[in-house]
RNA sequence: GCACUCCUAGCUCAGCUGGAUAGAGCGCUGCCCUCCGAAGGCAGAGGUCGAUGGUUCGAAUCCAUCGGAGUGCGCCA
């Protein structure tokens, strides 16, 4: 018992949760069919498994020509040789193999070099067809929930909860991708002694319907209305009472507390999905706290069944310290002295409720760090509970928003701080939004000034938001992000637009080239055309790491080195009229046009599972 | 005090299960548009990977200790 249920150290929560693929139907990774004859001929001389050795490749080192490396030093010890001896004798073997690949030892790596028709000849037609692209069935057959943005009523949506909201879309589109079944959950915040204090300014100021649907933004409305209840609260007891007298007949049903709680949601509802529909983010349930408000008993009075709960100042706890052991310094609070509950209980009824309706293989919590021990706490009481789903619930941290400050005070240096803005102001998604998108149309108005003013403006949605979106998505999640708005806000360099250029041109190759002809890929003879083909048949292994990482930031960095690769193929052009793809060669045009389609395909699907919209021109 | 996240180039960050001479963007210095889209490409300068020990044939990567930054720690979520 003891131990059982005691929180992940370190990293070791994810590999508890990896276990090997249900029913892989699509071929996993593309690059396989590449080295799999090489592989071969080495496994078959050595007399191993080739699966043995396909572990052990490994990028090779700048300053090697080589596609991909075989370090040499376990095969060595399995052949009693020496790496170096080993590596140069493999190198024979393969070359005098005749597979289209050439292998050369450095010390004791072996570099492997393949000719750019033999890895077209092998990837460029399976790599160019649509369905496949970016797919893989490494979780077919198992289910996930993704739990993200989550944002509270009466609030609004502030710029960091683009973190959430943008994480979880990606996640979901990633996961989906991978092959598995994703329910998407809007977790609200639509419960708790707020309303009350709203409930009660807003009978104390006698407002109206009409003047809050009379109002530029409701949201705006209800939150200065928040504001001055709690502060006149604050000042004055009488009110703070009325305000707790007014969640009490909230929580017990009172028609009129009833009634405005629903009117303060469904203004903030309609709030909301205005951001979400220019994020281009949807969800499957909306079920809030609310919700779980009467699910919560039987969870405790199960606790208390079990023998696992006490009572410590007035208080219901769980003794973590005393029933998992010294890796918990605290209990965990579930009900209040006042016999409030409070949300370490609420997540449990929720994931009892989420597992009885979708049978997850794994849920997660697309939820900033800094809740982290709140999770370890409801995930080790899950696992006292017994319950099934206890192992299958991961907590997908993320580090918080930091904006620069250049007036910050006396005696302050300058630099990143939390929350807000130089002038004290919160900075909301929507706003950041619609600058990034005012700036993005200028660029485009100057720089594509043909494009028809109606296209223009949906392509500056996609650019401009895309900008915003990128940034965040870039990095390891669990970093902090720094937010500057003349930063984030250019386009140039690794961005999103950077990716969406790179797409744009290649459609608009597409566009010159007409229909396309059937080619043949063995004529993609150039070192640039292969680099574009291997950065495209890495990206299903890309795919599937960024799943088992819960890291969207993998596949956006596996998608800037395709862009890249991309860019320096096509801007080979400009100088060497030869290497274009639209050139007088009308069989090369056409093999060509085959790998401006595997790269077009991919880049799309790519930016569309980060949550980026992949316009044709720009 | 305890826990968590982190420390790589002037700045912002990559670096897959430990692998060869640690990479990119921005900024800086030079180039490349009679246009397949220069929102791009090429070249250059710039790093004892916070410190010290340890494990290993091999460490930015794993372990320990120390230093620094941020976040959290019973009646908010």
């Amino acid at each position: 018992m003891a131990g059982s249920c005691q929180p992940p150290r370190r990293r070791q929560g994810q590999a508890a949760h990896r276990h090997p693929p249900a029913g892989a139907t699509i071929p996993r990774r593309m690059l396989d069919q590449l080295t799999a004859p090489v592989l071969g001929a080495i496994a078959a001389h050595l007399g191993t498994d080739p699966a043995a050795l396909r572990p052990l490749l490994a990028p090779p080192a700048k300053g090697f020509a080589a596609d991909i490396a075989l370090p040499c030093f376990q095969p060595a010890k399995g052949a009693g040789k020496p790496p170096p001896a080993l590596a140069a004798e493999l190198a024979g073997v393969v070359n005098a193999a005749g597979l289209g690949a050439t292998a050369t030892a450095a010390g004791p790596f072996l570099n492997l070099s393949f000719a750019p028709a033999a890895t077209a000849a092998a990837l460029a037609t399976p790599l160019a067809a649509a369905p496949a692209a970016l797919r893989s069935g490494a979780g077919a057959g198992r289910r996930a929930c993704i739990d993200f943005s989550s944002p509270n009523i009466a609030k609004h949506l502030a710029f960091h909860h683009i973190r959430s909201t943008m994480l979880g879309n990606s996640l979901a589109r990633m996961y989906t991708a991978a092959g598995w079944s994703v329910t998407r959950i809007n977790f609200l915040g639509d419960w708790g002694t707020a309303f009350g204090r709203l409930i009660s300014g807003w009978t104390r100021e006698g407002l109206t319907l009409d003047q809050l649907q009379a109002a530029p933004d409701q949201v705006t409305f209800l939150n200065e209305l928040y504001v001055r209840a709690s502060q006149a609260a604050k000042a004055d007891p009488a009110l703070e009472e009325d305000a707790r007298r007014w969640s009490k007949k909230l929580e017990d049903g009172d028609a009129e507390a009833r009634h405005l709680w629903q009117v303060f949601k469904d203004a903030s509802l309609s709030e909301f999905k205005r951001v979400y529909g220019l994020l281009g983010v949807d969800f499957d349930s909306w079920k809030g706290e609310a919700y779980y408000e009467d699910k919560m008993g039987p969870v405790l009075a199960e606790l208390e069944a079990k023998g696992l709960t006490s009572i410590d100042q007035g208080a219901t706890i769980v003794d973590l310290p005393k029933l998992c052991g010294k890796a918990f310094k605290i209990p965990a609070l579930l009900k209040r002295a006042d016999g409030g509950t409070l949300y370490a209980t609420r997540d449990l009824a929720a994931s009892d409720d989420r597992f009885a309706d979708f049978a997850f293989d794994r849920s997660l919590y697309v939820v900033d760090l800094g809740q982290s021990l709140h999770f370890q706490q409801w995930f080790a009481i899950a696992k006292l509970l017994g319950r099934p789903w206890a192992e299958r619930v991961r907590h997908v941290g993320f580090g918080i928003v930091l904006m620069w400050n250049d007036e910050p005070g006396e005696g302050l240096e300058p630099g990143w701080a939390k929350g807000r803005t130089r002038n004290g102001k919160i900075m909301l998604l929507r706003e950041v939004l619609e600058e990034a998108i005012e700036r993005a149309d200028a660029i485009i108005r100057e720089k594509n000034p043909e494009l028809p003013d109606a296209e223009r403006a949906k392509v500056a949605r996609a650019v401009g938001v895309g900008a915003v979106v990128f940034n965040d998505l870039k990095n390891g999640r669990t970093n902090d992000v720094k937010f500057k708005f003349e930063d984030a806000l250019r386009f140039d360099g690794e961005t999103g637009p950077y990716l969406q250029y790179a797409h744009a041109r290649l459609c608009s190759i597409e566009r010159k080239a007409g229909a396309a002809a059937v080619g043949d890929p063995a004529l993609l003879a150039r070192e640039d055309e292969k680099q574009v083909l291997l950065a495209i048949a890495r990206l299903t292994a890309v795919l599937d790491r960024a799943v088992e990482a819960d890291e969207p930031s993998i596949l956006a960095q596996g998608l800037l080195t395709l862009a890249g690769a991309v860019s320096v193929w096509l801007s080979a052009g400009n100088k060497d009229h030869g290497a274009r793809v639209l050139g007088d060669d009308a069989a090369l045009t056409a093999a060509r046009l085959i790998l401006v389609r595997a790269a077009r395909i991919h880049l799309a699907e790519g930016l569309r599972l980060l949550g980026l919209d992949a316009p044709e021109r720009m």
